[in-house]
DNA sequence: CCTACTCGTGAGAGCGCTCCCGGGCTAGTT
DNA sequence: AACTAGCCCGGGAGCGCTCTCACGAGTAGG
């Protein structure tokens, strides 16, 4: 009587017997039912919705996965080193986009977070064990080969980011970097600036390759503009403060700061007031990302927006696809940046 | 032969029984020693340890599940209607916690997200249908039934934050916030600081009720000093300003400001700005959140900082501590605040 | 009118695990 | 020596579902 009590938990849950003694018809026709089957006739159908209705039937989950050796839910992987993962509303907004894709289809979102290099091969392990039919992999660091070994174990996988050492139809979405680059650039320059600077971020992660190819993008083929004003930086606001002092030592009449990163732009907006620099009047400042912060520096920080959630959908659906089809390579998927306008050019 | 390729998955995983086999022992005791129990000889334990090693074997969850009626996973609920969610640290910083600590016992961590009505209904459902062992609650709102409807269903809950309408027993985790406001105050009027405004959270949330409680205690007995000089805002920025304009306004004399969020006192910073004043010469600010904004405001922000990861793994912890004890209620958890020091005082 | 299908359905056989019962063995007791 | 008490261990039963196969009834074709 105690276990009674303690199972607690109100009413059992129904099983398919029992939804299918309510209905009069055998488990089987239940499954087909309850799973879409065409297989079966208008009243069976109608007396089963009706069972299912009236004792408020849900299927099993760990039953069914046992039966179809499925897990029927997806991974989303963080393998972050760093503690700072979920400052930067990128992977928030990324989570969102994945969980809203997911939550339609009826999967799991099950959140795997590895730190430590231990973690780093649970992750690895779990994923390969099957708990999940396949995962999302966000800030995979270059040299990682968790996607590869998973890849090669037959399990799907999709990264956030086109990875460095571009494996052949690794599947990933990511947005069109070079172009949002181009794009922040020629805007200065059609605002007049004539001296655009550069403060790239490290040329070993494909954002800090795109980011600086699309700035020199911008100004290739402008006449009597410098497209060589870029200072290296690792997407830190210390950085972006250190390259712009570079920059300003470099060129003092510069007229405009090209950030990859809001944080660096950050960083870049304390050097050029330390120096005196009003911005915008003096220099104009675009940043990447649009982060929160962008809204609260001052002047507020006109900044490339990435379509993060709709990346996190993107990276979904490729990956139901792949799940589907039972493939594990997919052409990427490139999405469109957009400029943010606020005070600081 | 196309099947086989289609199911790739390399090596098909052991089951308990192959395990059983090249140790040559029966389920059962394979059973016992997977699970760590006493009742089996060394030599036994001995040998299916080295198959289990040999073939790499791993439980499947879903068969576990299916025998032990139980889900081995629990949920991290959001239940936010905004989607500024995970813009802020506190979020991530709780969902580490909770990976964390949880990672360690081998539960599956289920995200969750809900921001239509018709997404918390499902929430409700997918708890309710035990798809998970117990739940995390994040960010529910003051009149979400939600957590009673779960408890009374017999699910473990935890929630973060004190709920406004108290139930008895509602297991919950929170920071002293009172004492965190109280100790900003003092901390100002310990500065030297004698005409210290408040700009306070809404009145209809615990954190707003408790942060201007603090304020109120840490100048409660000080003669001549005011202590009603307070605004309301709703923890945004722009909230923060207005609040900052009335203040100046009703008292130009003052000469520090305590704000209940880290949003508020960068509003609070752009109205003191434009009114002329200097932070922290002639007025001293603190906020309160540690966000990560709070590094990069001008000057930087003296902030009260929540133990957030730590939370995340003590709300994890009671979580573990109610579903392994079949209860549904426990007291709460109130965890101490830091006073992080920057430029603003 | 018989054969050949198609379509809806029922039932059996698992999926991989845990739980529990009972048997065999050893050690301790009378 | 006989009996009991423990301790290990094996194996059956079953968790709730899906899947396959076979069967009966209807329909069309020869």
């Amino acid at each position: 009587m105690v276990e009674a009590t303690r199972s607690g938990n109100g009413s059992a849950r129904p099983t398919l017997e029992q939804v299918a003694a309510a209905a009069g018809v055998s488990r089987g026709t239940v499954s087909r039912v309850v799973n879409g089957s065409p297989q079966v006739s208008e009243a069976a159908r109608a007396s089963v919705l009706e069972a299912v209705q009236q004792l408020g039937y849900v299927p099993n989950r760990a039953a069914r996965s046992l039966a179809t050796r499925r897990a029927d839910s997806v991974a989303f992987v963080v393998s972050e080193p760093e503690s700072r993962v979920f400052t930067e509303p990128f992977f928030g907004s990324l989570l969102r986009g994945v969980s809203k894709e997911l939550s339609a289809s009826g999967l799991q979102l099950v959140l795997v977070m590895a730190w430590t290099a231990r973690e780093h091969a649970q992750v690895e392990q779990y994923v390969r064990n099957g708990h999940v039919d396949g995962a999302v992999l966000v800030s995979v660091h270059g040299d990682d080969p968790l996607p590869w070994r998973l890849m090669e174990n037959g399990t799907p996988v999709v990264m956030s980011g086109r990875p460095q050492l571009s494996h052949p139809s690794l599947p990933y979405v990511d947005s069109d970097n070079v172009e949002g680059a181009r794009a922040a650039t020629a805007h200065l320059y059609e605002r007049g600036r004539r001296r655009i600077a550069a403060i790239t971020g490290p040329q070993d992660m494909s954002v800090g390759v795109d980011r600086l190819a699309g700035y020199r993008k911008a100004l290739r083929g402008r006449r009597g503009v410098p497209r060589d004003l870029c200072a290296f930086g690792d997407f830190s606001q210390e950085s972006g403060e250190r390259a712009m002092r570079q920059l300003l030592e470099r060129d003092p009449e510069l007229d405009a700061v090209f950030a990859a990163s809001d944080m660096m732009a950050v960083g870049a907006l304390r050097a050029l007031r330390a120096a005196g620099r009003r911005v915008p009047d003096d220099v104009a400042i675009i940043g990447f990302d649009d982060s929160e912060t962008a809204r609260h520096t001052d002047p507020p920080l006109t900044s490339v927006r990435q379509p993060t959630e709709l990346m996190g959908r993107e990276m979904t659906r490729m990956l139901l696809t792949l799940i589907e089809g039972g493939s594990t390579t997919s052409e990427p998927v490139i999405l469109p940046n957009e400029l943010v306008l606020r005070g600081s050019v």
